[in-house]
DNA sequence: CGTACCGTTGAGGTGAGTCAAAGTAAGTGG
DNA sequence: CCACTTACTTTGACTCACCTCAACGGTACG
């Protein structure tokens, strides 16, 4: 999934322009990169830390939808559709980013077809129906929501210890709640219930899971409805 | 929001071979267009009447995201990701449907960098944050997102009658209720709601909204939650 | 050693899901 | 046109997961 801007085929004197107009920013825990209603000019890429992007509805609620790791990108979904940003993006841990220019990227995306095809790639398969839904259908408890939160933050952190693998959580409980449209204290009492079953182990920010497959059994084969929900 | 196929600034030979290689299909009620999993070939645009997409999660439970009416297209989102198809769309009213094959469209948008922009704006503001969340939402309730429902479909289908507005519902109770992510049920209740406060009046599928502006403040402006809910 | 968050726990309330049954359209075939 | 079937819709009673509110325990930091 990840999504870096690398040297492909294209042409050097591109690549250097590209290079050229790029700036490296450092930002702090909480930080704004950008804000919600503001015009999108270009995007963002994440070279180090992390960085939460959260909603804000009509109602004032606030959900967070993705984390954005090292070497992924932000921002860009707003610079496509011509319109203001549809979200906030907030430093969750001190991180660089790199800011590329709408105008060079545009460039680029005219002369090569194979810059242009990552980008359609990009867009299309961020996200689509399939996660999302896990991480906030209301039809899914919050324990399995919390699951699939966690099998996402892994495939980033692959960290193995012992035989059992290891997670550093880059934010704080009320984060992981926005992330699963839940509130903390529900967040707090799933962590206890996979802690009681030795599914999970949470200390502070740190997560150690013995045994991965029990947790991605759980993430996938919850017993489905009895009854179906549309004329399918 | 619709996204037409249309003559714009394309040379005639290349929109003669789009016509060409172009399918026209009939459906009929309950038709599947194009299913889950199955690999996405190219593009589907309506003629006439309304189709469904839908997503089976792991836990085979069924979330309707899109209602496909009129002009609009569908199945680009996984062409473009060069995945399987991520719903499966099926026909909800009697409908004419034409297929563009993805080497046809490659090419033009090789060529014809206005048609590459059509298509990155179509693929970046379709589903974006704002609204999925305002439909399927769980801290808003089913009434509200039912609310939201209708002012959605109503962009589509305005229809005027006597100063108040008429909708005809063009799908079952149930995909309603997979449309907000809720039960049948549920939506019953919040129609009778609505019924006797006189905000609309549901008869079968019709439904008649003697004031917009109530249906639109309601839909926008319930009451925040008191407490925050992430550290934003 | 306060101060200020963050995280956890408990008690209580509620919206919406589940289940079951009755009511209503919409076909279909005689 | 009327039985008959089938599918869709609504209602009521019950249950439960999660939210709200409130209090308490931890940890970091000046």
């Amino acid at each position: 999934m990840r999504q870096h801007i690398r040297a492909g085929n294209f042409d050097p004197a591109d690549l250097l322009r590209l290079e050229s107009t790029m700036v490296v920013s450092a930002y702090n825990r909480g930080d704004k990169i950008f804000s919600q209603g503001t015009k999108a000019m270009g995007i963002y890429c994440l070279r180090s830390g992390h960085a939460l992007l959260w909603h804000e509805d009509s109602f004032q609620y606030k959900t967070a939808f993705r984390v954005v790791g090292h070497g992924e990108m932000m921002g860009y979904r707003s610079m496509f559709g011509e319109d203001t940003h549809q979200a906030t993006a907030q430093a969750l841990t001190p991180c660089d980013i790199c800011y590329y220019p709408k105008e060079i990227l545009m460039q680029l995306i005219e002369e090569f077809p194979n810059f242009a095809r990552r980008f359609f790639q990009t867009l299309a398969r961020d996200r689509g129906p399939r996660d999302g839904l896990l991480l906030r259908g209301q039809h899914i408890s919050v324990r399995i929501r919390l699951v699939n939160l966690l099998l996402l933050l892994m495939e980033n952190e692959p960290y193995e210890d012992d035989g059992a693998y290891v997670l550093k959580l880059p934010m704080l409980r009320r984060d992981i709640a926005a992330l699963l449209s839940a509130r903390p204290e529900s967040v707090a009492r799933a962590i206890k219930e996979l802690q009681q079953e030795g599914v999970a182990k949470f200390n502070g920010r740190t997560v150690t899971i013995p045994a991965l497959d029990i947790l991605y059994k759980e993430a996938h084969q919850e017993q489905p409805p009895l009854v179906s929900n549309a004329s399918f």
